[in-house]
DNA sequence: GACCCGATCCTAGCACCGCTAGACAATCGA
DNA sequence: TCGATTGTCTAGCGGTGCTAGGATCGGGTC
């Protein structure tokens, strides 16, 4: 059986490689110029290697979108963990959330914006991405206020960081003001 | 000069065909159905016809898109004119825009998502586009607080929207909460 | 050690994409 | 009526995601 499992372990060190490139080639010159040659060519295979490791094209990029949610989850409990008192949680939090967006706009994208062929809000949801919801949770569901379900707060204040996130760096907000913005987001939304 | 000018006339029709065509397209199917072979052969002309009226795909997009911001604008403006006092303002301004994104999904990417070519947040911005930000500004302008910049303000709540809009379409959002959802940001942004 | 067979990989090609060069036809002004 | 100009089309370029089918390589068996 060893054979076997060398090979096995050999497939995936290449689905590694898979992802790792193509979230280097995005990071790097955008997903428009992930084409499957470019990438095929990057890893030293030919197309057809990419499709025996996945369906299409989709999929590698849900491959990258569950590495970026664990990494986001990481980030998001790193950052609140140093913070004390709820106040500098949520301050924390909304600050590493959108420096995560714009430090890894490829990954974000292929997390929020692309379609990777994952389920969101559902029961088959991936682990990773229940889990960064869940790190928003844990910040954000104390500062939630009298009578709110934690829940559907951590819903809104997301969507509005996601909003941030995506017009600031598809640069339809003056980026000047971007700190204030956080401020007053965290102000407002949460009941300190 | 008759002639010309009948001749100008046809071409600003077929102008508007090509838009209004490409967004009915898009909205039917998507943008991704949306190619320019498609469009040429809806429009009963040949491909090339397409880059006498526009650069490319893009400037299309582009064009539907201007097209949706005087929509948008004039949607907000009659939701808002309709209710009285400022809650109820911007309770009906959150509505229509989440309505308006929810109805017109194909128009909403071509704004917000998709890349038109468009300027934002900027001197050459077109005059639509600055219209539709006039349009959240005027209702949330009165709601912004004390001490805070009505267009600070104006660009987070609509940062808020977009996320809300996104998301919810993107199915990452569970769809029976959304009501709830906007009045918990309304009572929580706006200072009434 | 020789052979067979199955897994693995690559070459070549499909239908489609955005976009454009150049041929052709229709229309206008002289 | 003729030449020039304007307008439109056919055909094709290089690219895309994806796949069928042949070649090759390695492991298991005699």
């Amino acid at each position: 059986m060893s054979v076997q499992e060398r090979k096995e372990r050999e497939r995936a060190v290449r689905e590694r490689l898979i992802v790792a490139t193509a979230r280097e080639l995005a990071e790097q010159q955008g997903w428009d110029a992930v084409t499957t040659r470019r990438l095929a060519e990057r890893i030293e295979y030919s197309q057809p290697v990419l499709y025996s490791h996945f369906r299409g094209k989709r999929e590698i990029i849900g491959a990258v979108a569950l590495e970026g949610a664990v990494e986001m989850a990481a980030a998001l409990r790193a950052a609140t963990s140093a913070a004390d008192g709820p106040r500098a949680r949520v301050t924390a939090l909304a600050r590493a959330y959108l420096d995560f967006a714009a430090r890894n706009p490829a990954v974000y994208d292929a997390m929020f914006q692309l379609d990777g062929g994952l389920a969101f809000a559902q029961e088959d949801t991936p682990e990773p991405l229940k889990d960064g919801f869940a790190a928003l949770l844990e910040s954000l569901g104390e500062v939630a206020g009298d009578g709110v379900h934690p829940a559907l707060f951590t819903e809104v204040f997301w969507a509005a960081l996601h909003g941030l996130a995506t017009l600031s760096r598809a640069g339809r907000l003056p980026p000047e003001d971007a700190e204030r913005r956080v401020e007053l987001l965290v102000d407002r939304l949460a009941v300190l």
